[in-house]
DNA sequence: CGGCCTTTGAAGGCG
DNA sequence: CGCCTTCAAAGGCCG
């Protein structure tokens, strides 16, 4: 189990920590010392979330917090490296719109996307040390095993660039400091130096306090003397697993050994070999690994620092699990399709508060990893090939077999003949001089859409449909909609007249009988969506856009657009696009 | 077994 | 500056 804390001293940074070192820390005057923060903000449990958890075994998507008191996280744009204050300038990040401050506790979802953030801002901090204590091998005062590492810290911390020798400790990023990075940077084999109590996978989203286990009990251990907390993390946390086991299938709860096997790696660095590895084959890899000199070796191993995730990644993270549940439809790329569309379908302030955990993971990122750059990972550098070609004959696009498949209502089904095409298919692939911007950028195409008789609008009935941005600029702050040059904003229009195939699936209510059937068969995960339309999605708005009535203040179309939706979802046969691309 | 699919957004590189 | 490309997550699918 990891805690994770948002420090109400500083509420950017949440700290992500498990129980162990909790309770050293405390005792060591580190965070905890002094006057007690007036309500810790919250435990976090599992933390299985972090969005770079390299461990492909913990679904990430499982986050719960346990809620103490939700401070808001604060970004201070003083603090903010010049370098990204300047991309965040430009950046869809609703900050500069948006107050810095953004009331995650108020999640809608119950579920903070934020988990691996690690607070950026280090004004809180005290800038002194860290705590000096907690060598990394063992924790001296819950005695807790870690598994031993090498003196030198290369092969199990590598450090980032331009960052060597300045994380002496794997806590180190508990402690950020001015400058320095604030992760450990641990390496190929992720160190587990802590135990951890649960994990959790992702359809544990849905385990939140609600549940029965006493969690606020654990949160009350947390202030008792550490000999007490251990007490309490070994006899209780393997109760919690007994408590996960009874509650949740098998495969949900993780075995009882990931107790002494979960580190705090950092999520973001993963090696090549070890990635979507095991904790225990990390250990392993740890101790056969020990002696190996070569600095072939270690940039063999140089870790993978992944990128950050961007807003729609966290958003996924966040709700992957709850749409698979809900559709039982589990291939990614139907779930992307539906999360797509969802996102689209979330309010700008919804939206918002994912721009801002983008822009603070950034933030943290950057502080992390200073000489990190997206290039580092690009192919080649990250060992093996991850080209995609994705570029399809000018006829046979994904783009128009998107409009075929558009549920675009009230439109006759799109087929090809006489519908008209977008502009890959009108030009062609040499003739892209023709095509309009969206298409040239693989985007939507906004001639196609706005074209008569384009899979797009619906009329204006629901023209505003979905996520149809806001005409006007004042109208909610969403970055990336009224920030952003044209190209930027073009294409959440196009998207939002953008004929989803799932659309009907996420917003509305299915007709029941759409004509999936002909479609759907096809592909299991056409299925999936069938299903997923008859069922879950449909409630979709409840769930989806908790926060999105109370918002009416803000003009949000979308949430009314998603019932006119319906009457659009009569007419409109052309449901499961998603199938049909697949068909096709 | 590795890459594809699928989504959006960020970022680097190129012209 | 605009555009293109790649990558981030994820898990089933496919060659």
């Amino acid at each position: 189990m990891k805690v994770l804390f948002l420090s109400p001293l500083c509420p950017s940074v949440s700290l992500s920590l498990p129980p162990a070192m909790l309770a050293a820390k405390r005792q060591d005057g580190g965070l905890f010392k002094g006057p007690p923060y007036p309500g810790y903000p919250f435990i976090m449990i599992p933390d299985l979330t972090s969005p770079y958890l390299p461990n492909g075994s913990l679904s990430p998507t499982a986050r719960t917090y346990l809620q103490m008191k939700w401070p808001l996280l604060d970004v201070q744009a003083g603090s903010l490296q010049s370098r990204q204050a300047l991309k965040d300038a430009r950046s869809p990040s609703p900050a500069h719109i948006v107050s810095n401050k953004v009331p995650v506790v108020q999640h809608p979802h119950h579920v903070h996307p934020l988990t691996p953030l690690i607070t950026y801002s280090n004004e809180h901090f005290t800038p002194g040390n860290p705590p000096p204590h907690l060598p990394a091998d063992v924790d001296p005062k819950t005695g807790i095993p870690r598994p031993p590492h090498p003196p030198d810290i290369s092969p199990y911390y590598p450090l980032s660039p331009g960052t060597v020798g300045q994380i002496p400790h794997p806590l180190g990023w508990l402690v950020p400091q001015q400058g320095q990075p604030v992760y450990p940077i641990t390496t190929g084999g992720f160190r587990h130096p802590y135990p951890t109590a649960l994990t959790v996978n992702a359809s544990m989203s849905s385990f939140s306090l609600k549940t029965s286990f006493p969690f606020n009990l654990l949160w009350g251990k947390l202030h008792e003397p550490t000999t007490q907390l251990h007490s309490f993390l070994t006899h209780t946390i393997p109760s919690m697993h007994s408590f996960l086991s009874s509650r949740f299938p098998p495969h949900m709860v993780p075995p009882h050994h990931s107790l002494h096997t979960t580190g705090i790696p950092h999520p973001a660095i993963v090696t090549p070999t070890v990635k979507q590895e095991s904790s225990q084959s990390d250990v392993g890899s740890l101790h056969s690994s020990k002696h190996q000199d070569s600095k072939k070796e270690e940039e063999k191993k140089k870790p993978h620092i992944k990128k950050p995730l961007n807003a729609f990644m966290l958003y996924m993270k966040e709700m992957r699990a709850k749409v698979v549940a809900e559709c039982t439809l589990k291939e990614s790329a139907a779930i992307n399709q539906i999360l797509g569309r969802r996102w689209h379908a979330l309010s700008r302030e919804e939206q918002a508060k994912y721009y801002e955990l983008a822009r603070k993971e950034r933030q943290l990122h950057m502080q992390l990893y200073p000489g990190w750059s997206a290039r580092d990972n690009y192919v080649g550098s990250y060992g093996k090939k991850k080209k995609r070609k994705r570029d399809k004959q000018p006829g046979e696009t994904n783009e128009h077999s998107e409009c075929f498949l558009n549920p675009c209502l009230s439109l006759p089904p799109i087929t090809d003949a006489n519908t008209p095409k977008k502009c890959r298919a009108l030009f062609g692939l040499d003739r892209q001089s023709l095509w309009c911007k969206p298409c040239r950028r693989k985007k939507k195409c906004v001639r196609y859409i706005q074209g008569e008789g384009s899979c797009v609008s619906p009329p204006s009935s629901d023209g505003s449909l979905l996520d149809s941005p806001p005409s006007s600029p004042n109208m909610l702050a969403s970055p990336p909609r009224d920030s952003k040059p044209q190209t930027e904003q073009t294409q959440p229009l196009s998207l939002t007249l953008k004929p989803d195939p799932l659309a009907h699936l996420s917003l509305m209510p299915p007709p029941s009988s759409l004509v999936l059937t002909e479609t759907a068969a096809s592909k299991p995960s056409a299925l999936s969506a069938t299903n997923c339309q008859n069922g879950a999605l449909d409630h979709q708005p409840a769930t989806l856009q908790p926060s999105a009535a109370p918002s009416s203040s803000l003009a949000q179309p979308s949430t009314s657009s998603l019932h006119s939706h319906n009457s659009l979802a009569g007419t409109q046969p052309q449901p499961l696009s998603l199938v049909t691309k697949s068909l096709e």
